[in-house]
DNA sequence: GGTATAATGAGTGTTCGC
DNA sequence: GCGAACACTCATTATACC
């Protein structure tokens, strides 16, 4: 496969996108005793003879032009010698991190401003938060940010931007915006210089593939040297060529036509992945990102425009795939070694409405120029249920809620928090307020009254979630089941935000193969986002959740097909032939399957991915590895 | 029999103090 | 660096009620 492909339009689709490709023929500029990734001896001969000239200045030359100081260059070598570079290394970075505080005398506020983030903007941030809490400190320099540039919320957040007014106006004008070239500029202008880029930056100079270098790094941990970094890499290296050495694994899954791929090749390759994961236990969690912001989020720091695909990953078709954040150890990175290797990506929805979210997903789509829907949502409780805001009592500083579940609190414990809180005049004891904020985040309860909490109506959590109003409603869903179904949901604005870049790509619409798509998070996000849906085949259990998504495909009156399937177990290969023979090859697969056995929420079965309703993953895996089998026959 | 309600911790990661 | 305390989590099961 030569990796580009033509859509039925005739439009010429390019996998390998930009980002895929560009940080391939980095130059070496450095030279060490240690091996490169691509097994060569570091440095050239150019280099070497110019550092035969003069090696020290050559040396000093070489790491101020990564961006430190001479004096700080001069000194490193001086303490390490001009031998090792990597340890030369070190010691820059270190200084770089104890280096004093810039002419504002706060390492936080230069530390922000080093960010992107205006100075006035971010000493204000630190003044609401305090220095010492950086992650709230970053989250109000987002709101920050993404009030001044949305006009739209600002007005909104400003006056009663009541939740009524929100879900009407909202969800009846779906927009969205595309990037300007002005924004474009912003978002070149606030570019992150921090400690962890810095590394980044030089495992690249060194040599390293950015992608192994960052896998390392999120590995590691941020705070890792640069000996151990490397180290990591070499290994990694070391393992990838072991694997080169077995039987490709690609051959084994190519099933000829219309052969279903072997439920024995499929323990065989998880056996031969859990082993290897056995022998590299450091290797088995994926250390979870602080903040949690993925590859990038709307008005945040500079999102990250590359990444190099591994080659099994690149498309047709694309594939899309979600999961809580929160597993038992190593669950990710059996799904990582599954899905291609592809790394997953963190993003907690707090940074897209008012409720956190916090999901992995993993996808091989560029990463580059996504857009967020129109409008944006409110990103506090007060914004999006501003009722709640005069009974809010002082002490209960919750601006976000936390993740909407599929349970909801009991009309008992509420009326223990009233007879808890009218005990006493005014402010309550600090006991009674722990209590009751403990209750209060364990059920996301809301302040309704005096004294009087209350849980989340479904359709507040149809609305934090960006579904249209009264998307679950009615046709003989029952109160409980409306909780379910969008406790087990998408966030339509995140997931939108990821799968925005195929609105350009596929301007005449686009195929679906939605797996375990519940009442159509994804569908819903593709329409808000205008993306015409040709065919969507929607792979659901539930028939609760499939009238749910038949209703809203024909309350919008959806110009394509939808076919329903019940059952993703029986969705086998020449079913799909069929269907792909019948309305054309699948754009994309996305789904998420079952969480049921890795949320922490469950305290009987949680059981990892192998798990009765969380190992129908490996089913999201065996029909997208059919379908990119079958498009590849087809070629 | 279907629905709504209430009761049921543990696993994981982070923070904090020593 | 280590351990204790803390915070958070797409849930399941038993029971009451109609």
């Amino acid at each position: 496969m030569d990796g580009n492909t033509s859509d039925p339009e005739g439009n010429t689709l390019d996998w390998d996108t930009e980002d895929e490709l560009e940080i391939d023929d980095i130059p070496l500029s450095s030279s060490s005793g240690r091996t490169l990734p691509n097994g060569e001896a570091r440095g050239n001969n150019r280099e070497a003879s110019s550092n035969a000239a003069s090696p020290r200045l050559n040396l000093i030359d070489h790491f101020v032009q990564m961006g430190f100081p001479a004096e700080m260059v001069d000194r490193a070598i001086q303490e390490n010698g001009e031998e090792n570079l990597d340890l030369i290394l070190e010691a820059l970075l270190r200084y770089s991190e104890t280096a004093p505080a810039g002419p504002s005398n706060s390492r936080c506020l230069d530390h922000f401003v080093g960010m992107g983030f205006t100075e006035k903007m971010v000493a204000k941030a630190i003044e609401e938060n305090g220095e010492g809490n950086t992650d709230s400190i970053l989250e109000t320099l987002l709101t920050y940010s993404a009030l001044e540039k949305s006009p739209e919320v600002q007005k909104h957040v400003g006056s009663a931007y009541c939740s009524s007014e929100h879900e009407q106006g909202f969800l009846d004008d779906f927009s969205v915006i595309d990037i300007s070239s002005e924004d474009e500029e912003n978002i070149k202008i606030i570019n992150p210089v921090n400690f962890e880029e810095n590394k980044l930056l030089l495992l690249v100079k060194m040599g390293y593939k950015a992608e192994d270098a960052s896998i390392a790094i999120e590995r590691c941990g941020s705070d890792s040297t640069m000996v151990e970094l490397t180290d990591f890499i070499s290994a990694a290296q070391m393992a990838r060529d072991e694997d080169a050495l077995l039987p490709s694994e690609d051959t084994q899954r190519i099933p000829k036509r219309g052969q279903i791929l072997d439920h024995d090749i499929l323990r065989k390759k998880k056996k031969v992945r859990l082993e290897k994961k056995f022998l590299d236990e450091d290797d088995e969690t994926l250390h979870l990102p602080k903040p949690m912001i993925g590859f990038g989020i709307p008005n945040g720091p500079a999102p990250l425009t590359y990444r190099k695909l591994p080659k099994a990953a690149i498309g047709p078709p694309y594939f899309y795939y979600e999961n809580v954040a929160l597993t038992p150890k190593g669950v990710w990175s059996t799904i990582s070694s599954f899905l291609y290797e592809v790394e997953p990506e963190f993003v907690d929805s707090k940074y897209f409405c008012a409720a956190a979210r916090k999901r992995g997903y993993i996808h091989n789509l560029p990463i580059q120029n996504r857009f967020p829907l129109l409008p944006v949502p409110p990103l506090t409780i007060h914004g999006a249920l501003p009722l709640t805001k005069k009974w809010w009592p002082s002490w209960d500083k919750r601006t976000k809620l936390n993740c909407l579940q599929t349970c909801i609190g009991s009309a008992k414990l509420t009326e223990r928090i009233r007879k808890a809180l009218e005990e006493h005049d005014g402010v309550p004891p600090l006991s009674v307020q722990k209590y009751v904020l403990d209750e209060c985040r364990k059920w996301n309860l809301v302040w309704v009254g005096r004294n009087k909490v209350a849980p989340l109506e479904a359709d507040e959590v149809e609305m934090l979630l960006g579904f249209p109003k009264n998307h679950t409603r009615g046709g003989g869903i029952n109160r409980t089941d409306r909780h379910k179904s969008l406790g087990n949901s998408f966030q339509v604005d995140t997931v939108a935000f990821h799968l925005s870049v195929l609105k350009n790509m596929f301007p005449e619409g686009i195929n679906v193969l939605s797996l375990f798509s519940g009442i159509g998070g994804a569908e819903v996000a593709l329409h808000r986002l205008r993306i015409p849906l040709k065919t969507v085949v929607s792979v659901e259990i539930s028939e609760v959740n499939r009238n749910i998504q038949r209703s809203w495909w024909e309350q919008t009156e959806q110009k394509g097909r939808l076919i329903d399937i019940a059952d993703v177990q029986q969705l086998d290969a020449d079913q799909l032939e069929e269907l792909m023979s019948t309305f054309g090859a699948f754009d994309i697969i996305i789904g998420g399957s079952p969480c049921n056995n890795l949320a922490g929420s469950n305290r009987y079965s949680r059981d990892g991915l192998e798990g009765k309703e969380s190992s129908l993953f490996y089913d999201y895996f065996r029909i997208l590895d059919l379908v990119k089998c079958i498009i590849k026959n087809k070629q």
